[in-house]
DNA sequence: AACATTAAGTTGCGAAACGCTACTTATCTC
DNA sequence: GAGATAAGTAGCGTTTCGCAACTTAATGTT
């Protein structure tokens, strides 16, 4: 229930940069474990517990987290009313490049193999491509073609059309 | 220096899946806001602490552990040998597009506004595209178009070309 | 109805991590 | 040499983490 911890160094830096209100939501030890599962099908809080081994008190405080930054949706179950389902929502799932970003950095960098089990194209069952930084028309961006920017210098869009 | 706290339960779960591998690097509570500084040019110990208001003691800690990973490189500078360079190597960099994805999630769900300073190609500076998962052949693929699979069922390539 | 089981938490407490302030060390400037 | 600057380190109180045991409510069993 309670609120947890205030933490405002980060809440500050919020206002001028998005990167720390994404934090404020996903950047604890085990948020985007949980979210993995979530992805893979998980929904109970037992199936989290045994899958990931966190503490249960750990997990609860997450779940709750989760819940109240609009992560995850908690349903109690209709058939059996012990049982409570967490669900992505939309913003959840809007989590997917960031999460199969990193875990294929992971892969590159770190263990060097693909990680179980594996996203890939419902259609022909191929792996999905590597996660990139584009144009807005598509092509990929290395190191060199990108510039960091105020907003006013930006050309092209208004920021709602940015926005979608 | 000294290798800090054990964490046992994120590196058992790093042998199957990649995730917590890249956890383990990335997932303490600065470590993508000292990245972020990376590439917005910051390199000096004291750039950072004065930019991010983290405790100094934290600081060296974060940037020990990123340089101990090769995510940072640390290097004392010629012309001045009490300043050191923090600059990002390769593998570092490579966290692009993760973090350019929780940024953008954090525009789009969290803030609801650009972050500044803005990613822009630099051609043409327009802003870059949101960050999305595409199939092999660059379709963007959305919720109904993928599958978790286990590797021995993936279609079409080796493991050697899906690292690349 | 009585009893055991299951699911989802909650509580207590020791260990680890965080954050603030002050201190140190090496280097550079004057 | 005196002072300033850069990059840390040390001490110490607060918060979070993690483990194990306990609670609560719904369900299943006999």
């Amino acid at each position: 229930m309670g609120h947890n911890g205030l933490r405002e160094p980060l809440r500050q830096l919020a206002a001028s940069c998005s990167l720390p209100a994404a934090l404020e939501a996903m950047g604890e030890r085990w948020s985007f474990l949980i979210l993995r599962g979530s992805f893979n099908g998980l929904c109970h809080f037992e199936e989290f517990q045994s899958e990931l081994g966190i503490a249960r008190n750990i997990l609860a405080n997450r779940l709750a987290r989760l819940v109240d930054h609009g992560i995850l949706a908690r349903q109690t179950c209709d058939d059996d009313r012990r049982k409570v389902e967490y669900r992505l929502t939309e913003k959840g799932f809007a989590l997917l490049p960031t999460m199969v970003a990193l875990r294929q950095w992971g892969e590159r960098w770190e263990t060097g193999m693909p990680a179980t089990p594996v996203l890939v194209d419902a259609r022909d069952h191929r792996r999905i491509a590597p996660v990139q930084v584009m144009s807005h028309d598509g092509r990929i961006l290395g190191k060199h073609d990108l510039l960091w920017s105020l907003p006013e210098n930006v050309v092209g869009e208004t920021v709602e059309q940015a926005a979608e």
